[in-house]
DNA sequence: ACGCCCGCCTGTAAGC
DNA sequence: TGCTTACAGGCGGGCG
């Protein structure tokens, strides 16, 4: 659930409360969260006594700069980052609790653990975490031509909504924001790739920008789930602008007719197959 | 290179 | 009411 809009929502939810705080405890309470780490020790070691700088983000990862380390954290499914005071009551499958020397925690809470956080050297991350190195390009920390993009996906000859969801083709996308994309462009999740005119990359690229930044405005997406939530607990709004994403029987807004939800690589993809060509 | 399925998890909801 | 099953989806891995 958490993609680009609400990792950055949360990056910058954390800028604002955390970066220039220092680390006085970290205290783990669940191992699956932090399975890089043979030594859970030597992690709890490294972060206590560092003071956060900034706070990053690359694709869905957030990169929490502690001294010379990156604190790492990828939200899975369910992961969450709640700033909370200490009296407050800790809520289940809370993993990670740190605590900073100016008063205030930051908990880290995941019930089905797909998320996880860890601790890597600055020097060390391209050749210690491969999935952060080959991820492709930011929607919105890089800027590219369309007439780039255009390139890139004549490249290849992958249907779209493969190529919107492959980290290591663009950095942040998952199944809500590639299905609200590919139906803001009006095209097909299964159009090949290489089969687009010069109209439609410059449709894609423009969806795919436009409705990013829409969805950061918003403060992200939160579901029927209630599974993200911002630093402070607040659900996003993004959800109430979703044109095709679980809205299976509902009018499109462009046309009307009906959007439709097909099972597609063992996942939900909805579209309007009468304005998606 | 690409398509597609599985396993990892838990919570929720639908179906019998 | 109570059990079973499906589904949600990020991502790596494996197989055809």
């Amino acid at each position: 659930m958490p993609e680009l809009p609400e990792v950055e929502t949360i990056r910058h939810d954390l800028e604002r409360e955390v970066a220039g705080k220092r680390i006085k405890t970290v205290t783990i309470t669940g191992s699956r969260s932090v399975r890089r780490h043979a030594d859970v020790a030597a992690l709890t070691t490294r972060l206590e006594g560092a003071k956060i700088d900034a706070v990053r983000r690359k694709g869905k990862y957030l990169l929490i700069s502690a001294g010379d380390d990156w604190l790492v954290v990828h939200l899975g499914m369910s992961g969450q980052l709640r700033k909370c005071a200490p009296k407050e009551p800790v809520a289940p499958h809370t993993h990670v609790t740190m605590a900073f020397t100016q008063g205030g925690q930051l908990r880290y809470v995941d019930p089905r653990t797909f998320g996880e956080i860890f601790v890597v050297a600055k020097d060390e991350l391209d050749s210690k975490v491969s999935e952060i190195a080959d991820l492709g390009f930011d929607p919105i920390e890089d800027v590219i031509s369309w007439n780039t993009f255009g390139g890139m996906l004549m490249a290849r000859k992958a249907k779209l909504k493969s190529l919107l969801m492959d980290q290591k083709f663009i950095a942040g996308l998952g199944n809500i924001y590639s299905d609200e994309i590919l139906w803001a462009a009006g095209l097909r999740y299964d159009r090949s790739s290489d089969s687009l005119t010069t109209q439609e990359v410059r449709r894609l690229y423009r969806a795919l920008v436009e409705t990013l930044h829409e969805a950061i405005k918003q403060r992200g997406s939160t579901l029927s789930d209630a599974q993200y939530v911002d630093l402070y607990g607040k659900p996003g709004g993004f959800q109430a602008e979703h044109k095709v994403y679980a809205r299976e029987g509902q009018a499109c807004p462009r046309c009307r007719a009906t959007i439709v939800r097909h099972k597609w690589s063992g996942r939900s993809t909805w579209l309007c197959e009468a304005c998606q060509v």
